[in-house]
This record gives C-alpha cells, sequence and structure tokens, in this order.
DNA sequence: GTGTCTGCAAATTATTTGCACGTTG
DNA sequence: CAACGTGCAAATAATTTGCAGACAC
C-alpha cells in the first residue's frame, strides 16, 4: 500500500519523503481531505509535520496532477487523488464528499451542450449538493 | 433596470442601501464576479465603498438565496445572481465562467446515478472547464 | 425615530515565502 | 554529495468582527 505511493512518486520524479508518503495516504483514507483535515492527520503520525509542508505538498501534487483539488461551496477545498472521472455528492450541512459514477451519458450530454459554443473542453465536473445520510435524518 | 434591484431587495425585506444596489449590479453586468472585482468596480461608483461593506453584504445575499457561489478550482469563487439552473463553462487559464443551459437530460441523468444511494439532492452543478475562446488560440 | 447598514480599524484566519538544515536517491 | 524537501518564523493575503456614526424607511 504504501509501497504504491512510493512508486507513483518515483514515476513523477518525486522525492517520496515520509511527510509526502503520509499526507497521500490520509487523502486516499478519506477519499477526500482539506488541508486542516490532512494536517491534523498526518501530525499524528508525524508530530514533526508542519502546516507550510502541507500546503507545499498539496500545491506541487496538485500541479502534477497526482492530485485533484475539489472546490466547493461554503466550505474549504477538498482534494483527492485524481482518478477516473467521476461526480460527488456533497453534503451541505457537514461537507462530506462522496464518489459516484460518472456515466458517459453525462460527458456525452455535456458535448452536446458546449456545441457550437467556442469553448475547448477539457474537463467535466459533476457535483450535486443535498444532505448526506448522516444529515438527513436530523434536519428533515 | 435599478428599480428592478430595489424592487427585489425589498421583497428579501433588506434596505437598498446604494452599496448593495451597486454590488448587485456589479456582478449582475459581469453575469460572474468574485469579491475583488466586485469591490473593485463598485468603488468606482462609490469611492467610500469597504471590503468588508462587500464581505457581509455577498454573505447575507447569498444566505438569503439571491446570489449563488460558484467555487472554482484554482481561483476565488465568483458570485452569480441565483436564477434558473444552469451549468458553467470556466477557463482553466483566465478564470471567465460563460453560462450555459442546463438540460432536463442532464438533471433526470443526475438523478438516475444516485438512484439508490441515501442522500437527499438538493442543487446539481454542472462545470466544463477548459480554454475560452480568447485563451484558446494563444495556448493550443 | 429606530433598526439596519456602512466604513474603519483591529483581530483572526489562511496561505506563501525565505532560509538553514536534513534526507533521499 | 547534490538536489530536493522539511520546519520554522516571518510575511502576505483573505476574511471576520466590533463599534460609532449615517441613512433608509
Amino acid at each position: 500500500m504504501q509501497n504504491r505511493i512510493v512508486d507513483i512518486l518515483k514515476e513523477y520524479g518525486l522525492k517520496a519523503t515520509p511527510q509526502r508518503v503520509t499526507i497521500l495516504s490520509v487523502i486516499e483514507k478519506h477519499g477526500h481531505a482539506n488541508i486542516d483535515e490532512i494536517y491534523k492527520e498526518a501530525k499524528e503520525k508525524h508530530t514533526t509535520m508542519s502546516l507550510a509542508t502541507v500546503y507545499k505538498n498539496v500545491t506541487s501534487l496538485v500541479a502534477m496532477k497526482l492530485l485533484k483539488e475539489v472546490a466547493l461551496n461554503n466550505f474549504k477545498s477538498k482534494y483527492e487523488i485524481n482518478k477516473i472521472p467521476h461526480s460527488h455528492l456533497v453534503c451541505k450541512n457537514c461537507g462530506e464528499v462522496e464518489d459516484i459514477d460518472l456515466t458517459n451519458e453525462i460527458e456525452s450530454d455535456a458535448s452536446k451542450l458546449i456545441e457550437g459554443k467556442d469553448f475547448l473542453a477539457e474537463d467535466i465536473e459533476l457535483n450535486i449538493y443535498g444532505l448526506c445520510h448522516n444529515c438527513k435524518p436530523s434536519l428533515t
């Protein structure tokens, strides 16, 4: 598991420092995490971990597309491992993000939408905001 | 035009201060604007306008759903007048946002996606990231 | 007239940077 | 051992807050 991360980092020409590996494994474990969540949890493994290190790593890992930012209404951005396109269920109450499959249908509908527009589409992002299974009962 | 904004504010029980009306008309004029853009342009009409006033107004107008936040990867959130659901073309290079129609097809595909999930969907948000007509020629 | 709103300044929070030192490859 | 990465502290940027005076209604 850690080895897989180390291998991926090497592919990208990045040094597999323990801090960096920890940051990635925290994100992978949770699926999605914001800077503070990453910092808090990574610090448990690595008491010396600094917030600046989290920022620097997340920024560079996003730049090389190993991570992907998930910008959210009302909440701080979360970060996920960049994998095949998928969509998100976002809880308006607690900010939790859950992945769901992105069917090809949506991609093809999206390409219909931009037909005739002078725009070069690269990624499609579908976020569905609502209430997750935990928050729904208490708020409805 | 300004009158329409004044009427809407009254409906919402908000005082139609010149600052607030200006903020809304700046957003309406541009379609989408972030805090700094709103501030900069509103300040031209209203030399005394403070950034805190922009923040306070945007926050409360979003809370009462007259405005809607558009959180963006890599850029500061923009704000738009909250109108019927639609999608966005987001330029990765310059951050410009353009509206496109959200067809019902996408809504129905989205409801298929969440079928069987224990999640109460409220809004659907589709953002297509790529290069706008201005940035495309220089970057491809 | 009064309750809301503004503008300012200060406080808080978020993010970035520079640099000396440590570690990976 | 060379390049890269870390941790700390300081700098900068972003956002929020408190409060006194101004203004909408």
